[in-house]
DNA sequence: TAGGCCATCTGGTCCT
DNA sequence: AGGACCAGATGGCCTA
């Protein structure tokens, strides 16, 4: 039932999620990425939907969320029209009226798709992966699985850094950063 | 052509 | 009550 709808989408295909976190470290691969669309409208407050645990943590991150109510989709004016309707009981509600509420929940729910999608084109943006008109973005699920093994990777690396800097006779100048070893 | 990936629709549930 | 969130279903596009 495709009822309202037809956006467009470029929906390039993306590489196997196996190994991605490996072969990108293997081949040190970086450049600048082009593509993405990200927000257009940025703001520093997190959405109220967003748990303070996460709030604080994307904060901490710097992360900047999307605007939710600056996002620019279809669904912006139904919202106003269809108060009178969706305050009904939907056993009572016409078939036009019920049609009208169908679209509007639609809507919204293809608004919060996109926003999740900025999100992740947001993601693939800092992951270590080679970017590109060329390469092939990277699918959602081998998005997620890249972004878990990088934070591992980097909470390894911290670890052995404080390890390392803690160590009893080694010398905490600036110039350990150029000793041999 | 099969399989992967994706967008969209839809109904149910939870939250404010 | 309305909106957010979620998961299942469906169909389209692309690639091997």
């Amino acid at each position: 039932m495709d009822s309202d709808a037809s956006l467009v989408s470029s929906r390039p295909s993306s590489p196997e999620p196996d190994d991605l976190f490996l072969s990108a470290r293997n081949k040190g691969s970086s450049g600048g990425f082009s593509g993405g669309t990200v927000s257009s409208s940025t703001q520093s407050d997190s959405p109220p939907e967003l748990s303070a645990e996460l709030r604080s943590a994307m904060s901490a991150a710097g992360v900047v969320v999307v605007d939710k109510l600056g996002f620019k989709s279809s669904s912006s004016s139904s919202s106003s029209s269809s108060s009178s309707s969706s305050k009904k009981d939907k056993k009572q509600m016409t078939e036009p009226e019920l049609q009208q509420l169908r679209l509007k929940i639609n809507s919204r729910e293809r608004k919060r798709m996109h926003d999740l999608n900025i999100a992740m084109d947001g993601l693939r943006e800092v992951m270590p992966y080679a970017h590109g008109p060329s390469v092939r973005k990277l699918s959602k699920i081998a998005t997620l699985l890249l972004a878990r093994n990088y934070i591992l990777m980097l909470t390894n690396s911290l670890e052995e850094m404080k390890r390392l800097w803690l160590k009893p006779g080694v010398r905490r100048t600036r110039h350990i950063y150029f000793q041999k070893y």
